[in-house]
DNA sequence: CTTGACTCTGTACTATGGTACAGACCTTAT
DNA sequence: ATAAGGTCTGTACCATAGTACAGAGTCAAG
């Protein structure tokens, strides 16, 4: 006999709050559990592997959408590998931008922090000077 | 006599969508203009001014809340440079964790994408036996 | 004076990733 | 048998930054 769960027990080994499995299970992340007689869910083991492949997932900054992605690419006979690693490359770009966009972000304040004696009325504060002025983040 | 603009005018010269100038209004971003009779709002010119310092706060990476704060302090006569100084700082210190994050994020997937021949089976893919793995990003 | 463009309010909807109920039903331990 | 705790569905709500639209009223040009 199979060992299985439910789903306050899967909630606690894979360390995910019982609301977020059903969420999961409604956007399709997880395939609908088989139900006891009352309807209650019963997880096989399995389950905690793949809601430890979301969490990866996450970890490596694909959304929800992008993961369901990789769970069906996996799935599907018809494709390879090459699409999983196209689906990296794309978010390695995607995480390229966001790093580049933040460093701009993080330059232009630096600087204006860097102009603040801290001291004084807000009506002599650089900072809002540049918030108020014309070009930012150049 | 003053230049008054209609909400549309006010839309254009600042590049900003209607609907949006309404939602920044409702947000306590905009001060709530003057009306016509007819109801129609009437704006002075600084308008303009007000809302491309939110455009500049929010290319720094300031929420629309941190805005309104920002907005709030400029005004209040009890608030000095150094509030605002705090501010900028916290924010530097909040984009720094995220740009942190991000590159652990970049370095993972990178090698990942590296161990891909990009050939074969998605089974024998690297990538998602990482996804199904033990530890990511360490 | 009519027509088209503009504006008004209020509400609902988008995406993202969940969280928080209510009210009913089920299970388990004592 | 009963009480406590677990689970069910469905819906509403959180933050974030808007966008979309209906239905009514207004403005300006010809």
């Amino acid at each position: 006999m199979t060992t299985t769960f439910s789903i306050g027990q899967l909630a606690k080994r894979a360390l995910v709050n019982i609301e977020t499995i059903r969420y999961y299970e409604r956007r399709g992340l997880l395939p609908e559990p088989s139900r006891r007689a009352s309807g209650y869910r019963q997880y096989l083991p399995d389950a905690v592997a793949r809601l430890e492949f979301i969490r990866h997932g996450k970890e490596l900054g694909f959304t929800l959408t992008e993961i369901a992605e990789l769970l069906a690419l996996r799935v599907d006979p018809d494709t390879s590998c090459a699409d999983v690693k196209a689906r990296a490359d794309a978010k390695i770009t995607d995480v390229h931008n966001k790093i580049r966009s933040l460093l701009r972000i993080e330059k232009a304040l630096t600087r204006l922090a860097a102009q603040c004696h801290g001291q004084g009325p807000t009506s002599d504060c650089p900072i809002l000077d540049a918030l108020n002025g014309e070009s930012l983040g150049r």
